[in-house]
DNA sequence: ATTCTTTTCGGAAACGTTTCCGAAAACGTT
DNA sequence: AACGTTTTCGGAAACGTTTCCGAAAAGAAT
């Protein structure tokens, strides 16, 4: 490839590099009917100005990089479509990154962006054993971070979450509304605050209504946890009434091998997933499911970012605590 | 952000620049004593190469570049899963561009990538009024380019499709020995070969079995189009036996609507979609679907690009052209 | 016409690498 | 000991920009 740089247009017009930079970003002083010359030719020649050059003397990017964990389900997706929008409002283009569940790649895809010198990071962390060191690294040398979702305890930066506690409460209080006791809890990974968060909801819903609280499992997000759980359950008959999931793919992975075996559904086992997949109203049964304002959470994470971005030095870490609703369906709903 | 360079390591151990840079790039004469010592040094320092510099001087980046046009249906992030397996192993790095299905936004994220240098583009072209001239003067300039799924006509580069003549074919055929007759044919946008494969297939198997081909509406790809064409054909009160739909997204959408008016799938209407979403065996009724083998498609993708990249300068247009599975269920067979 | 301001521009350094060229150091050979 | 080879390294240019500094050109004021 070959490009056409600055000096092709500055020797073509007998004019100074420095004359024909300065006729692209104005806030120099520059002749206008020159610089009108300049822009005329650079669009002419079909110049187009070398961001790696620019980066480099900048010591700045215009990047945004976006780190998430998986791809396969469209939470993240829209989050990042919520992301981008505001950011390519402010000219900044966006970098994504998937980690794949894993730490250490994740680690790694920020090391990379790093590298790359992205002005500000978006994270949401991969489920187990997270490592936050890096980051506070990150946040020591000044680098604007907001992580989402996924966030991690004892660090200051900026966050968006979701209102966990609040909608697990109401998940569960709907459940033992419809007069179910045996709630099984299916937990995210122990080191996210958002399982804790759940959890509290979980306790407290139980609390409220002098119940006895139900078991806890631990399990990832994806549909295979769900399937893997399911058939433990199964072999081990230890089948519970009902089931609040950590997420719509756990809890349609798992409504599959209930299914499979022949359990109906909500009759045997009611069901609640979280985080609304656009599979919720559409599998059999509907689902049930704690629904999260993804588009929102991309867009308070970049507008949190471009905070920082403007502000620098002096960053105060906000928490931006985001609502929700529960859209009750046929798989936690018994007719009687 | 402070980053550690090459000179600060050169002036900690007294040596050039230049023996650093042979350090790690140890295809120049170094001794190995001294390059272990710089490589200690570095480590110590935690100094990690700054690849915007390296970009520059090298003119290329070890950067791939993959352009798609969405990423709400699981198709596209699976394809780059596939990709990014196998360009890891070869160190790239990937970075991902949404165009959000548009031709504008897909021909600025083309020129963004290749002005951040990367040495290869992986694209799927935005549905309507696509526009080629760009990746023509791309190919012109040598800039190594792999099309999959959606992809121009008359452009000489590798490409990686389905056989969509033959799917469209046998699930034409599947709805036809169901008994159906009045089969709707929903195609995606017209100018992608994709489309007028399709509609090949579709028409010859109406030629075997000597029927008269259905109607056939243009739609785009997303949910949103399935459900406007539904509810269009209910108001027109225009309603097919059975329908091939552009997609999985699409007939669901369009399965919606006709649930909802009360129609029943398949009695009232058989369905059958396209590219397998995970989905398909979930929602109610389970979809028929034609299946793609999502990660060889990327694969597929990634392996042609490499090829090019190696052997720079000769280089013979591929095309792959990869096979399917029809996925029978419940939305397409009626028990007589 | 002289001096003083203001506008406009050119030159050059800098960003962090790679890589070419040539010189110094180390080693072998006679 | 003198010379030729090979190994190892330093210096400097280059990649395409931005930006600082200072000088030339243009205008204003006396």
């Amino acid at each position: 490839m070959k490009y056409v740089t600055i000096k092709d247009i500055a020797k073509e017009l007998n004019v100074a590099v420095s004359t024909v930079s300065r006729a692209f970003n104005d806030k120099y002083d520059i002749k206008p009917e020159t610089r009108d010359r300049i822009l005329k030719k650079a669009a002419e020649m079909g110049y187009r100005p070398n961001p790696i050059a620019r980066k480099l003397v900048q010591q700045r990017s215009f990047n945004i990089g976006i780190i998430i964990p998986e791809f396969e389900n469209s939470f993240f997706p829209q989050v990042i479509m919520g992301a981008q929008e505001i950011l390519y409002q402010h000219n900044y283009q966006v970098l994504i990154m998937q980690s794949n569940e894993s730490v250490d790649l994740e680690i790694m895809n920020a090391k990379t962006l790093v590298d790359n010198m992205v002005d500000g990071l978006i994270i949401s962390l991969s489920g187990v054993g997270n490592n936050i060191s890096y980051y506070k690294e990150l946040t020591e040398k000044k680098m604007p971070l907001v992580f989402f979702n996924r966030v991690p305890e004892n660090i200051e930066t900026s966050k968006v979450v979701f209102d966990d506690y609040k909608w697990a409460f109401f998940a569960t209080e709907h459940l033992i509304h419809q007069g179910f006791k045996d709630i099984l809890f299916i937990s995210g990974a122990d080191e996210l605050i958002l399982s804790k968060n759940r959890q509290r909801g979980y306790d407290d819903a139980h609390k409220k209504h002098r119940i006895q609280t139900g078991k806890k499992i631990t399990c990832g997000f994806s549909m295979k946890d769900g399937v893997q759980i399911a058939k433990n359950l199964i072999t081990k008959n230890s089948i519970p009434r009902a089931i609040l999931a950590a997420n719509d793919a756990c809890a349609i992975g798992m409504i599959r091998v209930f299914k499979d075996s022949g359990f109906k559904i909500p009759e045997d086992i009611a069901i609640v997933g979280f985080s609304e997949t656009k599979m919720a109203a559409h599998i059999s049964p509907t689902l049930t499911s704690v629904e999260q304002p993804t588009y929102e959470i991309g867009k308070a994470a970049a507008q949190l970012l471009l905070e920082q971005l403007q502000n620098k030095g002096i960053h105060i870490p906000q928490t931006i605590v985001l609502n929700g609703r529960l859209n009750v369906r046929e798989s936690s709903v018994v007719l009687s």
